[in-house]
DNA sequence: CCTGAAAGTGAAAATGAGTTTCAATAAGTT
DNA sequence: AACTTATTGAAACTCATTTTCACTTTCAGG
């Protein structure tokens, strides 16, 4: 609970004012794990906080991703949300569209670096192919 | 164009039909080059093929896909295609949003490997950061 | 070269994620 | 406590993608 009061504390310093709603969006994505869409983070959000709207849980998934809190893409026709914590990447089920989380980072270009002009910040990898429990139903 | 006529006469001994709006939308994805967007191929598509319906657009990217011709993810809110022809990764610029291709794979993952149950078929990366032109203009 | 069964197509309607608007409410400052 | 202004939620809206369905085309077989 003190990453979340932490980053609430931060975006506070930065001149956001810290509300009911932003504080439950925090703790529904820390309680979320990888790859939530919004619908799992409202849902979360909604128990601690009942009176939220969907559009703020977007406005505020939006606002933690440009200070950098959170990771954002889109997979299946939606937005992914997580929080950025340790690098990482995901290992993504062609056949079930499980996501699964994988520490370890095989990607070479440092942030920094430059390729022709232009300066790398970041990266995002996504390893497709069969899950555990996918290879067995095959079989 | 010998490439597309093998694409197509695989899809045909694969089963599929061969027509006016597949021949089109294949020969405008081979025009379109990096991550073109439905409406991109449609409107050249239409330019060889006027009568061409967009939903048949749609279902025909969505087949070439599944077969394994193209490369597919989700950017900006709509669906990005490409011919997946000699690998490669993308420089997403974080300010304007172009997207550059580049021809290196810095990736250590083998196709083929395993982690811990999880079978790697290939994997998606993009490098995310500022172009030439954003860093002129910010300076 | 014909023909018919089945795949494929396009227009229009439906769906659903995400955004915009706007009047009401709450945060933080004095 | 009063005040200024950011924030919020409901509802309307936008726009990519999907679904439906009657009509058309492909191509295997004759
Ligand atoms: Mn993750
Ligand atoms: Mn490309
Ligand atoms: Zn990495
Ligand atoms: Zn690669």
């Amino acid at each position: 609970m003190s990453f979340n009061k932490f980053l609430l504390e931060t975006l506070r310093a930065r001149g956001w004012r810290v509300t009911a709603a932003r504080r439950a969006v925090v703790e529904a994505l820390a309680r979320a794990g990888c790859a939530a869409d919004v619908q799992t983070v409202y849902r979360l959000a909604k128990r601690a906080y009942p009176r939220l709207g969907l559009v703020t849980v977007y406005r505020t998934l939006d606002l933690l991703a440009r200070e950098g809190w959170v990771q954002r893409w889109e997979e299946g026709g939606a937005a992914r949300y997580e929080l950025d914590q340790p690098h990482h990447h995901h290992l993504v089920c062609l056949a079930c569209g499980a996501v699964q989380r994988w520490d370890r980072c095989p990607v070479s270009v440092r942030e920094g670096a430059t390729l022709g002009g232009f300066v790398v910040t970041g990266h995002r990898l996504e390893l497709v192919g069969y899950c555990r429990t996918c290879r067995e139903v095959v079989r």
